[in-house]
DNA sequence: AGCACGCCGACT
DNA sequence: GTCGGCGTGCTC
């Protein structure tokens, strides 16, 4: 009461590109500390911003002018505790090392809600949270839990050993990172669940993240399961705004023990973090494809050594990135070799698509061995599982007589041909038509699909096998609500004998059934141009693999089919022996002589307009501006280069490489770029966005 | 990014 | 005569 005011210095989301300080100037009649939401005027609006209380990192160097007269702020949110010092190192170091601003991620990783509500709105939803005694916020347990998954199982040998390495890095000062390295089958998730309980006996909070929400609810059932007593919430987009104000609010006020989530989940605010699990560390779902272009395993490791909490890395083809770590002894590696009770892995057969015989040169779709063996499966109950990493009926229309292809006009690619809407659809700007009865060019009336994809395959097994039950899982199928959850839910019944799909269905699913796998066309990704092709690959198969013989009993006679025209490929040769490692050393040996990560560090300067040239010119006097900047003497520019999909919806995207061995240089340089780049803009109109990419996960 | 202000075409 | 198209400019 009568206190002067004072100047606080808040972070609002503003873009990059808004030549605006890093934090704004506001006064206040008394100090808020750093972390305190507050609702500020701008312009003529007010919006939602927390406090900061130093000039983030990279900022100083920005010049502004501070207005002489400066606007109070508006309202402070009293109810809810500042953001800690944790979550705000955070937001800060990914700001900085992602190239946005402070302001612009920290409010895109709050619950949107909390953006748009104001603080006597939130007041109330506190009171009302409190009222219910935080009590059915929680997550609702699962609704067929698994009965098998309370009790908690022997351990075997292995993971005794791998509890016990991570006690021993959990207690260097900071937690070395572990990479739980193990197949699928072997017991990853109960050495997560040991150790969270050993977290939760200490009072503290576990955060876990998970690829895709929803094609993980087993793992939410069974830390649901097991840990009955602590509360556990959600976190990813698909939530309602409210519940997941609710999720997060509960996860910052301490309330809520586990946190299961997506990439986002990272930036939960958690006041105890005491664990964090990253599950299926090399999946690229990790990677923010818009805006903040963040990975969130990194962040996540970056996390665990700011806040001295040990970081858990599964997978059972680790990301080439923290298996080179683990091999320099930068990330601790713990192995589970083997699949619980001593369950085999699938054994892999090959069909050479060159030796089969041809019709008018067109090779059958499926190979006779193959067929059979489905048969088989069928016939004594089992289940089998077609992977096709292509949606759709055909990824393309053609017509012989005049050679028209169904492009799309909006973007360079194809359209792709669904047959059972009778839609042409481009995969890039959703643009739709009905197909034409014949060629728009020519007026043949006999168009023809070229190549095949999911509801083709699905075609052609019920022709083969005209008895079998067929199931579809794309994400065609899965876009009406529940869609998914009911096909998966026929499976697990056995009302399925084969399912077909893309990659959604190699992902983290538990069939029991299921003892033969099958990729029919693996080859399209061995000879694509993205350097990170072959890594995904090999992981998109293992995981696949793993879905055959996950019961015990059956596992001896799964199998791993795969139709290839390249059965001596060096990377099937590795599958065929389950060795990641092997695979790991000859894909890190082709990296290291090509000056690829994890060697060197990379990251994109994208730009996009209505014409090429105009993105070109940009991307052009964006390199000029690089000269003499700190850091530009040890990183590398390359000439701009479209994408593998130069336009989409009528714009034209480019982009150009930096390449650095050191991965301080490039942030250096990146840092000082930033001043000049926003300054380009004014000078390139034609440009629509601009953005950079760190760490890209394609170039 | 929002949200203004600011000048030129088809409607009540 | 207005409603509204999106060009350009500003926000502590």
């Amino acid at each position: 009461v009568g206190e002067l005011p004072r100047r606080v210095r808040v972070v609002v989301e503003a873009p990059q590109h808004a030549a605006m300080a890093v934090a704004l100037d506001y006064l206040s009649d008394r100090a808020l500390p750093a972390g305190t939401l507050v609702r500020v005027p701008l312009g003529k609006r007010e919006v939602t911003g927390v406090v900061w209380d130093e000039e983030p990192a990279g900022a100083a160097a920005r010049p502004h002018t501070v207005p002489t007269e400066l606007r109070p702020v508006a309202q402070v949110f009293d109810a809810l505790a500042p953001l800690g010092a944790g979550w705000r190192a955070l937001v800060s170091f990914a700001a900085g090392y992602y190239q946005r601003t402070v302001g612009e991620l920290a409010l895109s990783v709050l619950p949107p809600e909390l953006r748009r509500i104001d603080g006597v709105a939130l007041a109330r939803r506190l009171a009302r949270l409190r009222a219910r005694g935080l009590a059915d916020a929680v997550a609702a347990q699962p609704a067929t839990p698994d009965p098998g998954a309370v009790e908690q199982p022997e351990l075997d040998a292995a993971q005794q050993a791998a509890l016990q390495a991570i006690a021993t890095a959990a207690a260097h000062q900071p937690p070395a990172a572990v990479l739980l390295h193990g197949v699928t089958g072997s017991g990853k998730t109960e050495v997560y669940l040991r150790q969270a309980a050993r977290v939760l006996a200490q009072g503290r909070q576990v955060l876990v993240l998970v690829p895709e929400i929803n094609l993980t609810p087993q793992l939410e059932a069974r830390f649901a399961a097991r840990f009955p007593g602590h509360r556990l919430v959600a976190m990813h987009s698909g939530l309602t705004p409210a519940r997941r104000l609710r999720h997060w609010l509960l996860a910052h006020l301490g309330e809520a023990d586990l946190v299961l989530g997506t990439r986002l989940a990272v930036f939960a605010s958690l006041p105890r973090l005491g664990l964090i699990v990253v599950d299926e560390e090399h999946d690229a779902s990790y990677k923010q494809q818009e805006g903040a272009r963040y990975s969130a395993r990194d962040l996540a490791v970056w996390r665990g050594r700011a806040e001295s909490v040990p970081v858990l890395l599964g997978s059972a083809t680790p990301s080439l990135e923290s298996w080179q770590r683990a091999l320099e002894g930068r990330y601790c590696h713990v192995a589970l070799p083997g699949r619980i009770g001593g369950g085999a892995l699938p054994r892999v057969r090959f069909v050479d698509m060159n030796l089969l015989p041809r019709t008018r040169g067109v090779t059958t779709a499926l190979a006779a061995p193959l067929v059979e063996a489905i048969e088989s499966r069928i016939a004594r109950g089992e289940q089998s599982l077609l992977l096709l990493n292509r949606r759709g009926y055909a990824p393309v229309l053609h017509c012989a007589d005049c050679g028209w292809k169904s492009d799309c006009p909006h973007c360079s690619a194809w359209r792709v041909f669904h047959k059972s809407d009778r839609t042409l659809r481009c995969h890039h700007c959703g643009y739709t038509q009905r197909v034409p009865r014949a060629c728009p060019a020519c007026g043949n009336p006999d168009i023809q699909p070229l190549g095949r994809g999911t509801e083709k395959l699905e075609e052609q097994i019920a022709e083969l096998l005209p008895t079998a039950r067929v199931a579809r899982i794309d994400a065609d199928t899965a876009r009406r609500r529940g869609a998914l959850e009911a096909s998966l839910a026929a499976v697990h019944a056995g009302d399925v004998d084969v399912l077909v799909g893309t990659q959604m269905i190699a992902k983290g699913h538990d069939f029991r059934r299921i003892t033969l796998v099958a990729a029919v066309n693996p080859d399209t990704a061995l000879f694509a141009s993205d350097f990170r092709a072959p890594e995904r690959l090999f992981a998109l198969l293992m995981q696949a693999a793993g879905r055959a013989g996950r019961d015990a009993q059956q596992a001896a006679g799964s199998e791993m089919w795969l139709q290839t025209w390249h059965p001596r490929h060096a990377l099937y040769a590795a599958l065929r022996a389950h060795d990641y490692e092997a695979f790991a050393a000859s894909q890190l040996a082709e990296r290291r002589s090509a000056g690829l990560p994890p060697f060197t560090h990379l990251a994109l300067l994208r730009a996009e307009a209505r014409q090429a040239a105009q993105a070109a010119a940009f991307l052009e006097a964006a390199a000029q501006a690089m000269a003499g900047l700190d850091g530009a003497e040890a990183v590398t520019v390359y000439p701009p280069v479209p994408p593998a999909v130069a336009r989409v919806a009528n714009v034209e995207r480019l982009q150009m490489l930096l390449e650095s061995p050191s991965r301080r240089a490039l942030q250096r340089l990146l840092t000082a770029w930033r001043e000049p780049l926003t300054a380009l803009r004014a000078e390139h109109r034609g440009v629509l966005r601009w953005a950079i990419d760190v760490d890209p996960l394609t170039i």
